[in-house]
DNA sequence: CTGAAAGCGCTTACAG
DNA sequence: CTGAAAGCGCTTACAG
């Protein structure tokens, strides 16, 4: 059978059934204390039994609000990026806002899709959690003249916030406690596309090794593409040295799971003959084999934050809207002390 | 600074610029043939020029059309989850539209809030990937008379259409392959939470024994939550048995990380001690250790499919909208023939 | 080919 | 307390 859409019950349809002007059922309907209590509940009963709903495209046309936003990820497949994802539309609902979901996929046909549709759908404001900002997107977003935030990316400008994990601070304990088990030969597996976090990790990676008194060296650090396959690349790099590392500190979990998978196909053991440190703490990390050190991100708070950060926009907020969250180091068991100490 | 939001500009800016009526500037927008040729590609000059965007919500008030549908999740930080709407998304992208996304963590408040939300916001069309879908959750998504798509999961009804992975083929591969192997004490482990999946997950296991000329035995059955906390305490119970199984056959892969952990804080080896078979083929799977042997659902496919399947049902298809999907059974190392065989 | 008019479903000053 | 009017930004019959 053909559905028949049913055409929705409107305010109309109720001011009809009540006997008065849409105006009344209009005020009635947001509980307006111009209107005649009795009136009020009238009209609120019949509502509910005729099932009404309000228009949100015919109220936001007036009100010029639409009560949404946008978000843009990279990919949303990501246990990162469906983290933060969840505690954003967790704080939106809490807010009543309705979010849109777009994933840029960081194509670039795609991403200028993206800020097209977000701009006629008219937006209250925008989140971004891709792990590889292309320079020229908050460009693309800013035309919207409607406020930005910026998960683990930064960007100059009137409209871009931002909500960043302490990389530096994070990256300098995690080296530590490698350094502090006696390791010596310590090796950075980055993202190539993590721009701005992974730079900050690799610093907090070379201030740490200064700190211990250990030399910097160039062979040590090898970049992946954040996921377990460009991992797996990477630390066959480093394997294939004259003197491969003890440790590795990687970029993110996905990477340590490409390089977990890769030395034990070396037929080397971890932590034993290496030990691994990730990043961010997903939830499977606690469950990996060997449960993983890591650097905990609380994915969800920090989605939470950057739809409080929005909110706080909206309600006329002027600064104080670069928020920097501290990372914990979680110690289980891939990191040990190296053999030969 | 407080920032000023410059109103949009609208048809009746660029009809003012372009000495015309809006009613041509709204046709010349659309490449209405009926407008003349050099009128249209200056008004879309001046469109482009000035920034100009549709406002979405102006236009689906007349045309009664959102342009938007609706995905609730149980929780977008499931992997699988997140996969299947990964595909929504890539197909939605692809038609122009725009999806809604809502979290409603199987609470049941929050359930009856979103329904409220995609009535308000009009959507043409929902999704509901649910591992849980409460039988509840439908008829409040029905008063809608809207099409809605469920995933693995059914609902008769005028509006309710599905894709569903074919369980009991998928199981009774799954199970077959561990009798193969020689096991004769093979458990299943189940989510609780799993409604049809889990029976129809159960109903496979028992094909494939009874196939064997092994005993159903109720025993063998335990029930976690489809988390790996959940399976923990399920494994549990089975490796306490008298006679604990050789081999388990699991809901899904998340149940799978679970018992794998717990089987290795028991001192047993997978597979040497007991063989582990999962369910899914999440992406991380592949990367366990050992890998995981499982069944690949095609997330990102049936995400796809759900969404065609709305659209098809928007061009006014009528029927075969209940697609079934085979599932592929991936061996990989975290299955072996039993030691006592 | 173009314009004037009506209307989609709301909100909100302005009168009374 | 209630109504009549205007308007948000579009689309689309109806005229010309």
């Amino acid at each position: 059978m053909k559905i028949s859409l049913a055409k929705p019950v409107s305010i109309k349809d109720i001011a009809r059934m009540a006997g008065v002007t849409h105006s009344t059922v209009s005020r009635a309907l947001r509980n307006s204390p111009l209107v005649n209590r009795e009136t009020v509940e009238r009209i609120q009963r019949i509502a509910l039994e005729s099932g009404y709903r309000t228009s949100a495209a015919a109220r936001s046309l007036v009100t010029r609000r639409s009560d949404t936003i946008g978000v843009v990820v990279t990919n949303i497949a990501d246990p990162f990026v469906a983290g933060v994802v969840g505690g954003i539309e967790e704080a939106a609902d809490e807010h009543g806002l309705s979010v849109f979901l777009a994933n840029s996929n960081a194509e670039p046909e795609r991403e200028v899709r993206v800020a097209r549709k977000f701009e006629e759908r008219r937006v209250d404001g925008i989140i971004v959690t891709a792990s590889r900002v292309g320079a020229q997107y908050v460009p693309l977003l800013e035309h919207m003249q409607v406020p930005i935030v910026l998960l683990n990316n930064q960007h100059p400008s009137q409209f871009a916030h931002s909500v960043m994990i302490a990389n530096v601070q994070a990256s300098l304990d995690a080296t530590r406690h490698l350094i502090a088990l006696g390791h010596r030969r310590i090796a950075y597996l980055g993202d190539r596309y993590g721009y701005q976090s992974d730079t900050e990790r690799l610093s907090g990676y070379r201030q740490a090794l200064e700190e211990g008194g250990l030399p910097f060296d160039q062979q040590l650090v090898a970049h992946g593409d954040g996921k377990p396959e460009g991992a797996e690349t990477a630390i066959a790099e480093l394997l294939a040295l004259l003197q491969p590392p003890t440790a590795v500190f990687c970029y993110n979990d996905m990477s340590a799971l490409g390089a977990m998978r890769q030395i034990r196909n070396h037929g080397l053991r971890i932590p034993t003959d290496i030990s691994i440190v990730g990043f961010d703490d997903l939830y499977i990390s606690q469950y990996l084999n060997p449960p993983l050190t890591t650097i905990r991100q609380p994915m969800r708070q920090m989605g939470r934050m950057a739809m409080e950060t929005l909110l706080k926009i909206f309600a006329g907020a002027e600064s104080g809207n670069d928020i920097k969250v501290p990372g914990e180091l979680i110690v289980r068991q891939s990191t040990a002390p190296p053999k030969e100490s």
